[in-house]
RNA sequence: GGCGCGGUAGCCAAGUGGUAAGGCAGAGGUCUGCAAAACCUCUAUCGUGAGUUCGAUUCUCACCCGCGCCUCCA
C-alpha cells in the first residue's frame, strides 16, 4: 500500500505519489522566532518530523525546506523596546529553536533559510506581480495583492469570499486598500521600524511573501508538500497559493497537511489560563524529552491532541516498557529459532507500515508495536524466544524508532543541557528534583555504574544482601534500576 | 452568523455494518531473598434521541457538549 495522506485541498485522504525522481520536495513552515517555542509549535514540528522520517524509511530521498520567519511585527516591537536590531533579537530564539530540536530528537531539514535572507527574491516576487498588474502600490509605497485577479482564491480553505468580507475585522491603518480583503505583500516602512532598500522601494515584506519566495528558489515554482499548524492555512497559506500561483500560472504545491492543535490539560493553550508550556518548562519540571515526544508523536496529526501532565508520566512508561523490552532481546536467549517469533517480527513490521501508510495513523503504528512486546515477552518468560529471534524483533523495534526515535537514551544528557541553561539564563526559575536528579545522572558514567554494579554483583553472590541493596539503593537516587535476573546477572537502565 | 473537526473504559487513544486495538493507572495472582522486570486475570454496550438495516459504536437526521478557522497564534 502506497502512503496516503489528507490533502487539504482536496479535502480528501489521496495517495501521495512521489515525484518521478523519487525525491520530494517539501516546504515546511518553521518558527517565528520571536519567544521561546512552546509544545503546540513543536506538535506540528513532531509531526513533520514523523512524515519525513516514514518518507526516508519508504524509500524517499528528501529535500525539506523550512523557514525561519525572524521578521514581523512581534519581532519588530520586542527588538525595538530592547532597542537592538532585528537580527540581534533573533539570533538568540533561532539558537534556542534549534536546541529544542535537537531536544526532541527533531532531525534537520535539508534546508533551514531565514527569511530576512530573501529580501531581494521576495521584492522580485513582488515586481512580477506588479507587472501583471496583480499587486499594486499604494500612496505610502505598500503594496498589495488583489485578490480579484485570482479567482480561485479560498480553494484551500473552503472559504467563500462573500464571507470573508462579512466576518472579517477591519484594520485601521489599512485603509489604501483597494478591497479589504487584498492583502499586504509589502510593508511601507513606519518610523523607527526595520526596513530594507529593495527594488521596490524600501520598506519590510509582509508575512506570507517569505514563503512564496523560498519555496519557489529551493523547490521550483511547484512542488510535492506543503505543511504547517492547521492555523496556517488562512490567511497564510491561502495568501502563498494566491501570490505564487497568480505568477507562475503553476499549481504552487500539491498537496497541503495541516497539523491540529493540540489541548493542554482539555483546554486550549493559553498564558491567561496557566497551561502555556515552552518544552524548557516541561524538562525543567523534570518531564523527559522522550516522554514528551513519544506524546507529541503518539496521536495522528489530525486529532486533537489532548497533552496532559498525566500523559506524560504515561509515555514515561511506555518508553520505559520498550527500553526495558530491548534490553531483553540484546540480552542472553536460548540458542536456536522460534517460527512463531519469526512471523511475529515480521507481521509487525507489516502493520507498522500500513498503519503510517493510513495517513500517518501513528496511534496505531506504536499499537502494533505493543502488541508484539506483550507477545514476545510471553513467549520469553516460556522459554520461547531464541537467540535467533532477536534480530527480527530487533529489527520491528528499530522501524519504530526509526520514527519515534526515543529507545536510545539521551534523556540525562538532554536534561542537562536545559537544566544549565536555566541556571544561567533564569536564575530563579524553579527547578524541580526529578530534573536536577535526571541532569546529574548524566554525569555518572557508565563505567562508574558498572563499577557499582560489579560490587552488587559480588555482594549478592556472598549473599550479604544488606550490602548488595544498599547498592541498589545508592543507584536508585542517581535513577539508576537494576533487574536481577534469574541466571545471577544485572541488568541496569536508566529510569 | 459562515465553514470545519470531534465526543469510545479512571486517564490517553485506535478501529470496524456483525457486539471494541494499544498505552498508562488500579485490583488480584504467578515468579522472586527482597526489589525490578515480565506474564496471567478483572475493569467500556462506543455523547443523547430517532431512523435505515437481519444487524450500528461504525450510515442518515435532530439535539447536547467540546474544539478550530473566519487577516499575521503551530
Amino acid at each position: 500500500m502506497p502512503l496516503c495522506l489528507f490533502n487539504t485541498l482536496s479535502g480528501q485522504v489521496q495517495e501521495f505519489a512521489p515525484s518521478d525522481d523519487n525525491l520530494i520536495r517539501m516546504y515546511c513552515c518553521g518558527p517565528t522566532v520571536y519567544d521561546y517555542g512552546h509544545i503546540g509549535n513543536f506538535r506540528t514540528f513532531v509531526a513533520v518530523d514523523v512524515l519525513r522520517r516514514f518518507l526516508k524509511q519508504s524509500g524517499r530521498k528528501l529535500r525539506h525546506v523550512m523557514n525561519i520567519t525572524d521578521v514581523d511585527d512581534r519581532i519588530i516591537e520586542r527588538s525595538a523596546a530592547a532597542a537592538i536590531t532585528v537580527r540581534q533579537y533573533t539570533e538568540k530564539y533561532e539558537q534556542a529553536f534549534f536546541e529544542d530540536m535537537e531536544l526532541l530528537g527533531i532531525e534537520r531539514p535539508e534546508l533551514i533559510v531565514r527569511a530576512t535572507d530573501h529580501i531581494p527574491e521576495m521584492a522580485g516576487l513582488i515586481a512580477g506581480l506588479a507587472a501583471k498588474d496583480i499587486a499594486y502600490r499604494a500612496d505610502d509605497g505598500s503594496y498589495y495583492f488583489r485578490i480579484a485577479r485570482f479567482p480561485s482564491y479560498g480553494k484551500l480553505s473552503k472559504k467563500d469570499l462573500a464571507h470573508i468580507e462579512d466576518g472579517a475585522r477591519v484594520d485601521s491603518d489599512r485603509f489604501d486598500k483597494e478591497e479589504i480583503r487584498d492583502f499586504a505583500l509589502w510593508k511601507a516602512p513606519k518610523p523607527g521600524e526595520a526596513k530594507w532598500q529593495t527594488a521596490i522601494g524600501e520598506g519590510r515584506p509582509g508575512w506570507h511573501i517569505e514563503c512564496s519566495a523560498m519555496a519557489m528558489k529551493y523547490l521550483g515554482p511547484g512542488f510535492d508538500l506543503h505543511a504547517g499548524g492547521e492555523d496556517l492555512m488562512f490567511p497564510h497559506h491561502e495568501n502563498e497559493i494566491a501570490q505564487s500561483e497568480a505568477l507562475t500560472g503553476q499549481v504552487f504545491a500539491r498537496f497541503w497537511m495541516h497539523v491540529r492543535f493540540l489541548l493542554v490539560e482539555g483546554q486550549k493553550m493559553s498564558k491567561s489560563l496557566g497551561n502555556f508550556y515552552t518544552v524548557r518548562d516541561l524538562v525543567l519540571m523534570g518531564h523527559k524529552p522522550s516522554s514528551i515526544r513519544f506524546l507529541l508523536a503518539g496521536a495522528p496529526y489530525r486529532k486533537q491532541l489532548n497533552f496532559t501532565f498525566d500523559g506524560l508520566n504515561a509515555a514515561a512508561s511506555s518508553v520505559e516498557r520498550l527500553r526495558t523490552f530491548r534490553l531483553r532481546l540484546q540480552g542472553p536467549l536460548p540458542p536456536g529459532r522460534s517460527e512463531p517469533m519469526q512471523r511475529l517480527a515480521g507481521n509487525t513490521q507489516t502493520a507498522m507500515r500500513r498503519a503510517l501508510d493510513d495517513d500517518l495513523n501513528t496511534a496505531e503504528f506504536s499499537g502494533a508495536l505493543f502488541e508484539l512486546v506483550r507477545q514476545a515477552n510471553t513467549a520469553a518468560d516460556a522459554g520461547e524466544v531464541r537467540s535467533e529471534d532477536a534480530a527480527p524483533l530487533l529489527a520491528a523495534l528499530a522501524q519504530f524508532d526509526e520514527i519515534f526515535d526515543v529507545l536510545e537514551d539521551g534523556d540525562a544528557q538532554r536534561a542537562a543541557v536545559v537544566v544549565a541553561w536555566a541556571q544561567r539564563e533564569r536564575p530563579g526559575m524553579a527547578i524541580s528534583a526529578a530534573a536536577e536528579r535526571l541532569a546529574r545522572a548524566a554525569a555518572f558514567t557508565d563505567e562508574q555504574i558498572e563499577a557499582l554494579v560489579g560490587a552488587h554483583v559480588a555482594a549478592r553472590k556472598a549473599r550479604n544482601f544488606k550490602e548488595s541493596d544498599a547498592i541498589r539503593g545508592r543507584l536508585a537516587e542517581q535513577g539508576i534500576v537494576l533487574e536481577n535476573m534469574k541466571d545471577g546477572t544485572v541488568r541496569w537502565r536508566r529510569k
